[in-house]
DNA sequence: TTGTCCACCATGTCATAACAAGTAAGCATA
DNA sequence: TATGCTTACTTGTTATGACATGGTGGACAA
């Protein structure tokens, strides 16, 4: 039997194995294939995408490492159980931290703004109040599902530079880290739950009032700046 | 300059990006290569190891996804800040989630028994005292450093199918969720800070009395069964 | 009927090859 | 001098092809 074609386009600026990846998801998510077995072999992916195998081996690693999928040797490629409840938890729980490992997580900023900062930002950071900072607006995606908006104040010397890198995709504390040698410390965590209001649900698709986890963190390098 | 070859070989049972993986994660940790800038050109590695793009490029994304390094298109490859105490932090309050991200922890068994639940086991899972109970001792290794070491006490005849599985590579809960179709749910985590007694430092290598911390799960099935 | 062996299909590993795209530095021209 | 183009790097993407290895079931022999 001849397997049906699928349309990916090669001339399209985001790579196939990145939109194979992204049907398999969709798949996955709306049950088309179905946990524990299923799942279409390699070569069967590699005829009705029409693409190499690299290709679909590429798009279905990345779908393991995000643990959507998961693999036996010599059998086959399974569906995961899915375990939503237990993302969001690790997810919330380790913020930017995700990025450094399987997920993929996504970043879009919102707005760069040099602001006065207001009493209880001054107080954290160590300036006076009033002092001009930088305020990254960031909302995160996880699997494409917008889950957290993001509030970064930095002191301006720092944020500017920071503004001109590529926020989208890399870490922000890896930045920091590796291009501009602040060695990362301590970090102060305060976790609170709160409601959702009206400016965030605007950009994360949640009903207003909705709960949310508030997540503070202050970071210090090793030397103590904040 | 002819790049000084490296040996790796081509016959033995272990994978040529597996070794040039340990290879390049040696020169890491031992400081051969620096944070910050370093590390050869995929091409340069092609070279002196002697083996095709694929290869090197498998070995660097492992690297990669674990954290040790991360590139820039079209810059290079770039040793990331050593940060143990953070994955560390990570792994212990993880645990057992760690393998499914990018983090390659390998477990080994080191015994499997048959034993009567005392008091404390018998209560958690809700069995008569001296009930036979399967119990699971092994080490956890990350990055071949061991460091933790795990006891399972399991029912006795999940305890009986899961010794037949891979317990080295595969994670002990995505077996029982994936495999046997036990949906796990909530779960009770409980963390203490004690000190390392005789029998744990013999598995891994700490001084008697190091701080350690001690975390113990009680894991349900979506209908409650622990 | 039972047990062994082999063919087939799955994923795993590796080579060779090409082009795309981002970066940086040097050179040429206005 | 300043701007812009070329060039030579880098990593990213993709194709094709081959062989290794694990798992499973059916064919065949005892």
């Amino acid at each position: 039997m001849e397997p049906k074609k699928e349309t990916v386009l090669s001339l399209s600026p985001v790579p196939l194995y990145t939109q194979i990846k992204e049907i398999l998801r969709t798949r996955i998510l709306d049950g088309t294939y179905k946990a524990h077995e299923q799942m279409p072999s390699e070569s069967e992916l590699t005829r009705s995408f029409d693409v190499s195998r690299i290709t679909v081996r590429q798009a279905l690693g990345d779908l393991q490492k995000a643990g959507l999928i998961f693999k036996i040797h010599g059998k086959g490629t399974y569906v995961s159980q899915p375990k939503a409840f237990q993302n969001i938890g690790k997810l919330q729980g380790f913020g930017e931290a995700m990025a450094t490992m399987g997920y993929e997580t996504i970043s879009q900023v919102v707005s760069f703004k040099i602001v006065p900062a207001d009493k209880i930002v001054a107080k954290k950071l160590g300036l006076d109040e009033n002092a001009m900072v930088s305020e990254i607006r960031r909302v995160r995606y996880l699997n494409r599902a917008p889950i957290s908006l993001d509030v970064s104040y930095l002191p301006r010397t720092i944020g500017e530079r920071l503004i001109k890198e590529d926020l989208a995709h890399r870490d922000i504390f890896l930045i920091l880290e590796n291009d501009y040698g602040y060695s990362l410390g301590q970090a102060e965590l305060q976790i609170e739950a709160m409601l959702a209001d009206e400016s965030l649900g605007r950009f994360i698709h949640l009903q207003e009032g909705a709960p949310v986890l508030r997540i503070e963190r202050l970071t210090f390098t090793t030397d103590n700046q904040p």
